[in-house]
DNA sequence: TCTGGGGTCCTAGGACCC
DNA sequence: TCTGGGGTCCTAGGACCC
């Protein structure tokens, strides 16, 4: 047998929040945001205006992350909003993670505010788990000027979970001999990927907590909810046995940019202009990571919030903007149904490295001198902002040459450990 | 509910092949 | 064709994470 793992979960309490206030008070002020009722939010003029992070005592007038700033304000008037800044939260980040490295090379991101830590190793060097993590809980408090929550156990489920039992700054162990007494008795919608259709269905089998369903038959499970019921089932249990991640950016499946626009499109035109401008920014990130993709999605969100997409997979590999660009065009012709728009999106899947191109027959000179272009492009952009460069279209059309993203390089999240 | 944006994986149905 | 079955690929939609 080999020697149990150790894994640290580290998740950063309201994190947007937390990094605002930190900011502000190293910047001169007065009020630490974490004190009284307030928010990171959108701006609802542009109809971005959803709660990101809220304090803990905006979260006693029951303001939930998602929901509208018009419905906060409804909860407490009073309510303090604060847009976000995402290059001061992806600092803090930065920081937090050189300070965890300090005890372990094996640190997956999981998003801006969370990361892995296998510590497995490095408990030669360092010794006990729970002292070391109250010292890196500590050392981001004092040196860094916000609190973490750190769960510790055997496998990343388990770690995850010991990170949310009670916050905000403070470490929590989730052992397999710990299951019973802390984690059964939560609600099942506590468990990492029971969302909101998954709760329901559990409630009408009679799962009401999370030992219900580690107790449950797990054939029944299975058929009512095929391989996610599995899944879950198994994550109750306690039984999860994936690795740390490193090399996760370099394996990533797609890439996608989409942006809700602030007033409806009713025409063609303009909606095609959006959706180049999101071309633009998708392709560049394509090049960035020296990929091709081979599939194309567009997905379009009505003003009735009815999303839909529409996808073509390709006989070529490509990252020429023009190239895609033209396969949008396409998708979004044949799919829209001539309705207000709210929100475009497209995306950009089955991805090989860039080495692995196989020259089609259409390949000619003419595709050279258009990859020259996109690079002599990109180049200038890096160098000088997206705005150097512009096709003619977008002038004078109040539409950002290059659109979607909030910053390059900034970690996303998903739901795979 | 006047409700963002970036991801991954799964499922179901149809086309097409032998 | 009032017809089988297995396998693969493609497409659309949905579930989940933060």
């Amino acid at each position: 047998m080999q020697n149990k793992k150790i894994f640290f979960l580290i998740d950063v309490n309201s994190a947007f929040l937390s990094w605002e206030a930190t900011y502000r008070l190293q910047h001169g002020s007065k009020i630490d945001l974490r004190n009284i009722p307030s928010i990171v939010g959108g701006d609802p003029k542009t109809r971005h205006g959803i709660v990101l992070a809220k304090s803990i005592p905006a979260k006693k007038y029951n303001i939930t992350t998602g929901e509208s700033l018009r419905d906060a304000l409804i909860k407490c008037p009073t309510l303090t909003i604060i847009k976000p800044s995402y290059m001061i939260y992806l600092q803090a980040s930065n920081a937090m993670i050189n300070l965890v490295k300090e005890y372990s090379p094996k640190i997956q991101r999981f998003s801006i505010d969370e990361c892995f830590v296998d510590y497995t190793d490095s408990q030669k060097i360092f010794g006990d788990p729970i002292k070391v993590a109250n010292e890196i809980k500590e050392r981001i408090k004092n040196e860094l000027g916000f609190t973490v929550n750190i769960g510790i156990s055997n496998n990343k489920l388990l770690a995850k979970m010991a990170s949310d039992l009670k916050k905000p700054d403070m470490v929590h162990t989730l052992f397999k001999d710990e299951l019973k007494e802390k984690f059964w008795p939560l609600s099942v919608e506590k468990l990492f990927m029971v969302g909101r259709k998954t709760l329901p269905k559990l409630n009408r089998i009679g799962i009401f907590t999370i030992g219900d369903l580690a107790n449950s038959n797990l054939e029944l499970i299975q058929y009512y909810l095929k391989s996610h019921g599995k899944l879950i089932w198994e994550y109750a249990n306690g039984i999860e046995n994936s690795q740390i991640m490193l090399n996760k950016y370099e394996n990533i499946k797609s890439i996608g940019n989409s942006t809700t626009i602030p007033y409806d499109i009713e025409n063609v035109e303009i909606a095609l202009l959006h959706l180049l401008s999101l071309t633009e920014m998708v392709s560049m990130r394509l090049r960035d990571k020296k990929k091709l993709c081979s599939l194309i999605s567009v997905t379009i969100k009505n003003n009735e919030f009815i999303s839909y997409s529409h996808q073509r997979k390709l006989y070529y590999l490509t990252d020429s903007t023009n190239e895609i660009f033209n396969e949008v065009k396409k998708l979004f012709i044949n799919s829209w149904k001539n309705e207000p728009i709210r929100h475009l999106g497209i995306s950009v899947s089955s991805l090989k490295n860039n080495d692995e191109k196989q020259l089609s027959i259409w390949d000619n000179k003419n595709n050279e001198k258009l990859r020259k272009l996109d690079q002599t492009i990109d180049e200038l952009r890096y160098k000088y902002g997206n705005q150097i460069i512009q096709r003619t279209s977008f002038l004078h059309s109040g539409i950002k040459n290059v659109n979607g993203g909030i910053e390059k390089d900034y970690p996303t999240m998903n739901s795979i450990l």
